[in-house]
DNA sequence: AGCGATAATTTGTCCAGACAAATTTACCTT
DNA sequence: AAGGTAAATTTGTCTGGACAAATTATCGCT
């Protein structure tokens, strides 16, 4: 068997992207079918596994439905899931950002545990840096004990984008010269460790909101916090869902 | 090359099954390795495409982190994020619906609290229709415990409603002739009271995440629902957040 | 036109093989 | 003992092939 020649991105990555623009360009519509795995394996002129491994992709994104004997059929034109509460987008998000104020606690660098490079996307390992802070209302009460991981080669312009007006994600954005493309954020109810608690001042062990925003770039994780919110009838996140047409 | 004889399940959901039961049983401790593709190839006597599923999907689970070069490690001894919610709008929370199984529990008139009615947008001292009832996944695993309420005139209706395949807010929608203009949703960490640890088999007073969704037409709330979801590492609740211009 | 059976199509499961890329281990030298 | 290098190990990517299972299309009969 002949190895192909090895291209810097996978094979699918490149067939994936393809699909995903035809997806939201509107070739293959919403509602429709794409193209068999035997038409796309032709098109492409890749082996069946290369075009599955696409698919498969596409189909963990919500933007297709695959049903044996009868195709693939279009969802979504992107990636499902979108926003949640008080913010539907960045910019939204950066008007938070800028209603409210982070007042930075602590910074260091960290070696990251398997468990935390799961969640934030990085690698057990490796040395992140890590800015700790309490973000509070205009009027002062405690909002969110936050924790950033950034990759360590924006340690030294992190802590001053934190203490600007401003996202950091934004200044990181900017820093690094890349186009924020993904934006993610998944929510857990935890017992609040012990540095939760005593921030926010609630018992160790009480229930609390713990909200994970990731940007990445297409060169990786931009900046991933961890946002801490109090409990029950402390916090409560708010958010209206889209009805479609508008 | 010769097909093996059909089992039932796929072999790959077989091997899942027992690597879960393993490190569930700790012969796979948390933090160590689980064995080589190779070695679980020939521990199984199959190939290395279907030991590859199987892991897959343990990784999709959350439960191993997968390493080119040096092997799998456990992260967790249960499935994280059984079960990720994805969705920007009705329509996608309609296909949630269909792709999960509600099993009513129990069906009843109640009066409604001055808590419960300010939540759910009705009035203190109502009767409304509450179904209490258990969703979960296509596998059986449960997934929320929910308590829905409607307004007393759909009581006739809205057991079957929860029985069909589709939202129960839909067929509402339909019932009373008034399109939905508003959806809402409202996301707490609480500790699980009894009878929502007892459902989900967790312990009393374990943080959980309640997501309330509320519907409404123009004559007001159609139906609100509380779904409980286990604590932490159990429910993840993870979205994209809208870039602008897409 | 409608219905049922069969054939064709499409995805799902599974096998065997190979090379690439990343990590770990072993070995050698200082 | 420490450091560097090479070898071994492990997962990632990809090829080709085959049969099973599910769906759709086609054909024939009434």
């Amino acid at each position: 068997m002949n190895a192909p020649t090895r291209a810097k991105r996978p094979l699918y990555a490149e067939i994936l992207e393809t699909l995903r623009a035809e997806i939201a360009d509107g070739t293959h519509a919403i509602g429709g079918s794409l193209p068999s795995e035997a038409a796309l394996c032709k098109r492409f002129n890749v082996s069946r596994f290369t075009v599955r491994e696409a698919l498969r992709r596409l189909q963990a994104d919500g933007m297709v439905a695959r049903v044996q004997g009868a195709g693939s059929r279009v969802l979504r034109d992107a990636p499902a899931g979108v926003f949640v509460q008080n913010y539907r987008s960045v910019s939204e998000l950066t008007q938070y950002a800028e209603e409210t104020e982070l007042e930075l606690l602590k910074t260091e660098d960290t070696i990251l545990s398997a468990e935390i490079a799961a969640r934030i996307g990085g690698t057990e390992g490796e040395v992140w840096f890590l800015m700790r802070g309490l973000r509070r209302t205009v009027e002062g009460a405690p909002l969110a004990l936050v924790a950033s991981f950034v990759p360590h080669h924006f340690a030294d312009i992190a802590p001053d984008l934190a203490r600007g007006d401003g996202p950091i994600y934004a200044g990181l954005a900017k820093a690094s010269g890349q186009p924020i493309e993904k934006a993610e954020q998944e929510t857990q109810a935890l017992p609040a460790p012990y540095h939760v608690a005593d921030a926010l001042g609630v018992e160790q062990g009480a229930p609390a909101l713990r909200i994970l925003r990731r940007y990445s770039t297409s060169e990786g994780v931009l900046i991933a916090s961890f946002n801490w919110h109090l409990s029950g009838d402390r916090y409560i996140h708010r958010t209206r869902i889209a009805l479609d047409g508008r």
